[in-house]
RNA sequence: GGCGGCAUAGCCAAGUGGUAAGGCAUGGGUCUGCAAAACCCUGAUUCCCCGGUUCGAAUCCGGGUGCCGCCUCCA
């Protein structure tokens, strides 16, 4: 059983191989950092985070590597707007970065470099370049030779022929070609600068990543991710900058996102429809966030609504309560049991039905239908009059390894009850014994304007927060 | 002009040759002191339309319609 993934660049699902026996070299596009991110910039680290998750929990060592571009024209804009400095910006939005990514369950990749930081290394790459007549120096600027490199357009699949004639790409009097793109961008008077064999500049937008995956995973690596609308131009360039220097493939697999939608059209930052996530996760639980994104196909396009968001809320909720009802009824339970074969087996199979799918180019949708069929086996077994710690743990304990998987966790925090809360609780359960369902109900009901909702099971009475 | 995606129940959404997953919502029932949660039942003779290939197609081929995207900063 080997995972298969969609690779952009033979546009079909193939077998993953590692370069390195149990290993992947991963790299993911991150974000320019002059805002908050909006649920665009939070699908990938999303979904790349469940792919290195899965990737985890199938034995895999992963390098896991992902940039900020903390120095870039826009970053200059926006620190010219707010009256501060570029770095100051760039440290904040990281700052959000982490914050925003965190609550959607983001783990932190091993390596989270700059380019501020890699600036020796880019100059350095855009020099070889240059050596190797890839690239030429003009009027401050240095500029990629884009029609040098022989297999320009193949991630993409265009023709350099037919890029032209889409007239609109900028022509730039520096430039020998329309299509040659910038590495090294001249500085402006009071700009941000630094020197180079070149004069003073800044790196252009794609040779960074070039540099940090040569700098940090090496000239080739497993998989190069990022968001559908980086394919072309941004990977489709930093494949020219690096296999033009390096000689060698640049990675063996890319894996695009698709894109967010609002109503039925591409959100972007130019087009102004954008929500933040530092936003939206005010009015959602973040991992409501999560759980939406991962219960769509990672190359869909998704819409982004509160029906939406809504209806995924429900959805968790199901789940969320069998985990609880499960954990409740395990608490209740010494029995071993016998004969647990039986329904175990049914868990496994939910289990490997969920490999199977996220083996499947990582069909996080399918894996949590799967999900969805065990919370009904469980529920199930909870109707049983006799239910045993073997198959309740197991229960719990597969569910905990789907959900690790798709890093929405289900074990909510119990909170410790005020002293007084549970003084009622206890005097509700001694008012039913007697049968005195109005004093009953009146407690249930006070508790409920305090958030705390009671369900009476045969198991005993438990509450949870809502 | 080039390249690509999508169209499946009220809504969302998997499924790319073997007879339509899953979720949300709706209605009915069971359970409950009443609830809650859960369970059972309730739904597409059909997958945008028209042809074709096949024993068999939502799935493949041809044509058409509609929507969206990339070729420019964007995840």
């Amino acid at each position: 059983m080997a995972i298969k993934l969609y690779n952009t660049l033979t546009r079909q699902k193939e077998e993953f191989t590692p370069m390195e026996e149990g290993k992947v070299k991963m790299y993911v596009c991150g974000p320019t950092v002059y805002n908050y991110i909006h649920i665009g910039n939070a699908r990938p680290a999303v979904v790349f985070d469940m792919v290195r998750r899965y990737f985890e929990y199938r034995g895999y060592d992963v390098h896991y590597v992902s940039n900020f571009t903390d120095v870039d024209d826009k970053i200059i804009r926006a620190a010219d707007e707010m009256g501060e400095d570029v770095t100051e910006i760039a440290e904040r939005f990281i700052q959000a970065y982490h914050e925003d990514t965190g609550a959607l369950g983001v783990k932190k990749a091993d390596l989270h470099p700059r380019v501020t930081e890699t600036m020796t290394d880019i100059i350095s790459f855009i020099g070889k370049l240059v050596d190797k007549g890839y690239a030429y120096a003009s009027g401050g600027d240095v500029y990629f030779r884009t029609r040098k490199f022989e297999g320009y357009g193949k991630l993409s699949h265009q023709s350099v022929d037919d890029l032209q004639l889409g007239a609109r790409i900028e022509v730039g009097e520096k430039k020998e070609d329309p299509l040659d793109f910038v590495l090294w961008k001249g500085a402006k008077p009071d700009e941000i600068y630094w020197d180079s064999p070149w004069g003073k500049g800044r790196p252009g937008w794609h040779i960074e990543c070039s540099a940090m995956v040569k700098k940090y995973l090496g000239d080739t690596i497993d998989i190069h991710a990022g968001g559908q609308d980086l394919s072309f131009p941004h990977h489709e360039n930093e494949i020219a900058q690096s296999e033009a220097l390096n000689e060698k493939k640049m990675a063996n697999y890319w894996i695009h996102n698709g894109y967010i939608n609002i109503d039925n059209e591409k959100m972007s930052k130019s087009l102004g429809n954008f929500i933040l996530v530092h936003d939206i996760i005010k009015k959602f639980d973040p991992e409501v966030v999560r759980f939406f994104i991962v219960n769509n196909h990672y190359r869909s396009p998704i819409n982004f609504s509160d029906e939406q968001l809504t209806s995924a809320a429900s959805s968790l909720e199901r789940i969320r309560t069998t985990y609880a009802n499960i954990s409740h009824r395990l608490s209740e339970t010494a029995d071993l049991g016998e004969d647990a074969e039986q329904w175990t087996g049914k868990v496994d199979a939910h289990h490997d039905r969920f490999i199977e799918e996220m083996d499947d180019d990582f069909n996080s949708a399918n894996a949590v239908a799967a999900l969805f069929d065990l919370v009904k086996t469980a529920n199930n077994y909870l109707r049983e009059k006799h239910t045993s710690k073997t198959v309740l743990s197991h229960i719990l304990e597969t569910m905990d390894r789907m959900s690790d998987v798709l890093g929405v966790a289900l074990n909510q925090t119990a909170e410790i009850l005020d002293e007084e809360i549970e003084t009622l609780i206890q005097e509700r359960i001694d008012a039913r014994k007697n049968r005195d369902f109005a004093r009953a109900d009146q407690i249930r009901d006070d508790l409920k304007e305090q958030g705390i909702v009671l369900e009476d099971t045969p198991q005993g009475t438990r509450w949870k927060r809502v």
